[in-house]
DNA sequence: AGCCATTTGAGAAAGAGGAACACAAACCTC
DNA sequence: GAGGTTTGTGTTCCTCTTTCTCAAATGGCT
């Protein structure tokens, strides 16, 4: 994922970068591992263990101590622990009404952690992005070491180009065509690459790394809030795209026929399963926000029979549109994140029933429907794994400058 | 892509395995190259270059021969050819109404090809596979030398499993749950490791390394005829899916309360895109095959007005399902495929109208939609390709023994 | 025709990195 | 406390690419 290290030709060099690299993201995905174990993980022997866990010591990205007696003979392994101190990332998230930023170790260590509301409606970009990079600031004041950021990850709630932040569509925020990258860098002010992708996007990227999905290599996340979002993993790595737009599940068209959507179209998935969806079949005015979700939510569990049939038809349409997904990427996961969590109880027999008669048999055994783990904060953990990304791949490249900072990511 | 080497530790000879590797697939995909060429192409210097091409030519996986003088100074670089003797593959495909089966060397040269038809209806699985390796035998007379066939690539008109060639469906053939595998391992009777995908899959493998594609990392390619399959290419790779049975995109509810789908469910992609869909818009028994298909082109190439309106209903189908294929993916290319090929000019305007309204306007800037080039026989290649894979992924482990070939693949 | 610049192949030596092996240390069980 | 077991330590060996030097083969220019 990520880097353009693609020269083909491998060299020795090349292979002590890939295993410094399989050993950070072995410690930053497990937290901490004895040497032993990382020799059984890697395949390595216990001299070229113990020779690259000495590199990364010394270059603050693990530390090692005293072996716990499990009761085991033989003579104990000491413990390797990704060294938090020695790299972190700043995650920050543009929700649908709220702002985070936190600051992430590695290992995945949540140092910091900020949210703040957003008043709901159009905020301008440059306004947004100096509010975020306050945010940033506040959230940093504890960081390690000023050589210890690594970079900056930021989750958008919209369409963003992967490479440059520039901002296609986020129609929560009244944006099209904004240059978030540029009025971020600016406002940070840092020295640091900054990565972006879509909420969804990260939200599966972290469900993968750290949720329910751990271990699992093909997965589909569908977040639900006002519009539908949609992360994809495929064989272990995110789904990007050619430019970082995929995974945009709400606008599959299911109701080709149906209601406009603010993209444009009709009958987009979103248009079906959104929170306006819900709350018009509940007979409540569309526009309420998460307080009127609740209310309907808060009735389905009184047993209000209107609620429930809301959630119901909500729920068919579920499954209308995931068995679409389904029938074309054949994942072994499906995570439903967001508003969609809280409703899941009260749509889940409806979709599951849509499921079993529109997805192919041999994908409909494998397939199980869950509920993410991390809850509303996956997109922001998402974001962190993001900006570590480019030191996971390639630990090599930051252990030796370690003065300055890398360059900029070229691409 | 396949091969389970994923042991993480690397070591001096990963990197000869992976050297290896670079420099057969970019003979294989290209053809000839001089070896400076190859020195550009993958970073090598042109020691290790030699080393490699010397240990490709004893094993006969490559040739070298006199450079060709283009007119700039230097001293010319001798030619590297893949070996078409070296290495061959068999390549089967079951379609809907027709068997083939080619043998295609390394590099990509066909060496022989045969089609015959296949009664439309229902055959057994134990007879189809005979005929197959009936067809196979007689292709396979012109083998090289009987130590150069690396494997076995079979392209299925349906949904099969990759690791042992279990069909779970394929309805133009009536089967369901299916051991094809099993029974063409014995009717063939060879010791060599056979792999099996779905057709679409396999055509937009060969696609993207032989095709419209070559060189486009993300696509996805749409094969009408009866039904429609899909192939997924992501970052460079087939997307597969958990077990194989991704791209079914013929079967994503698009219509959900259309008409009745093969498949059990309702308003499948196929029921209004596939052949019986625009022959009964055609005006025509929805049951007719190829030549009732090829009436109504006709018809409209005469400008037949009700011929013409049943192909702009079915582009607008098209664009509906492809927009959302679309909106998932974020692909740089679409390819059209079967007999959607023939019927492209026809549904152009309307699919294109629907992309443009449908499609979010970030991925819409950057997709075309193509046809293919390889024709009909994209599916055999693909198999081809399939089949090579393993040789490509790790030449090594096929240069060293020579003797007997490598062990039927685990996994 | 002859000389020069350029590109590339050939061969030997060096450098980098992990594997293999032998040995010592630290734990368990009895 | 003795024996078995597992793992860290240190040295040597092996594999593979790079580096460096030299020779070969071509085009361009006078």
């Amino acid at each position: 994922m990520l880097i353009g290290r693609d020269e083909l030709g491998h060299r020795s060099e090349t292979v002590r970068r890939a295993n410094l690299s399989t050993i950070v993201r072995e410690l930053h995905g497990s937290g901490t591992l004895s040497r032993s174990e990382l020799v059984g993980r890697t395949g390595l022997t216990r001299s070229a263990i113990r020779g690259l866990i000495g590199e990364l010591v010394a270059g603050r990205l693990a530390t090692e101590g005293p072996a716990t007696l499990d009761g085991t003979p033989g003579r104990p392994s000491p413990l390797v622990r990704p060294d938090p101190n020695g790299a972190v990332v700043l995650a920050l998230e543009i929700a649908v009404d709220s702002l985070a930023a936190a600051t992430v170790g590695l290992g995945g260590e949540v140092v910091d952690l900020v949210r703040v509301d957003l008043p709901r409606g159009r905020s301008s970009v440059v306004d947004i992005a100096a509010e975020l990079a306050e945010l940033a600031v506040s959230v940093s004041e504890h960081l390690p070491a000023p050589d210890a950021l690594v970079g900056v990850g930021v989750a958008v709630v919209g369409v963003v180009r992967r490479s440059d932040g520039m901002v296609s569509t986020a129609p929560n925020l009244g944006w099209r065509d904004e240059p978030l990258g540029v009025h971020l860098a600016e406002a940070l002010g840092w020295d640091v690459p900054i990565a972006f992708a879509n909420d969804a996007d990260l939200a599966a990227l972290a469900e993968h790394r750290r949720g329910v999905a751990r271990g699992i290599d093909d997965l589909v996340l569908v977040w639900g809030s006002v519009g539908v979002g949609g992360g994809l993993v495929v064989d272990g790595e995110p789904l990007t795209g050619v430019a970082g737009y995929s995974g945009e599940v709400g606008h599959i068209p299911v109701n080709p026929d149906g209601r406009p959507c603010r993209c444009g179209s009709l009958g987009c998935w979103e248009t079906e399963v959104g929170t306006s969806a819900l709350l018009r079949r509940a007979g409540r005015p569309p526009e309420g926000g998460n307080d009127a979700v609740d209310a309907v939510l808060a009735a389905a569990e009184a047993g209000d029979p209107v609620a429930l049939a809301a959630f119901a038809e909500t729920g068919r349409w579920l499954g209308i549109g995931l068995a679409g997904i389904i029938n074309i990427l054949n994942p072994e996961l499906v995570v439903l994140g967001g508003r969609l969590t809280a409703s899941y109880p009260f749509v889940r027999s409806t979709l599951e029933a849509e499921l079993d008669r529109r997805v192919l048999r041999a994908s409909r055994r494998i397939v199980r429907v869950v509920t993410t783990s991390l809850g509303a904060d996956a997109p922001l953990l998402g974001a962190a794994e993001l900006a570590f990304e480019p030191l996971l791949a390639d630990p090599a490249a930051w252990l030796r400058p370690r003065v300055a900072l890398p360059a900029l990511a070229s691409a």
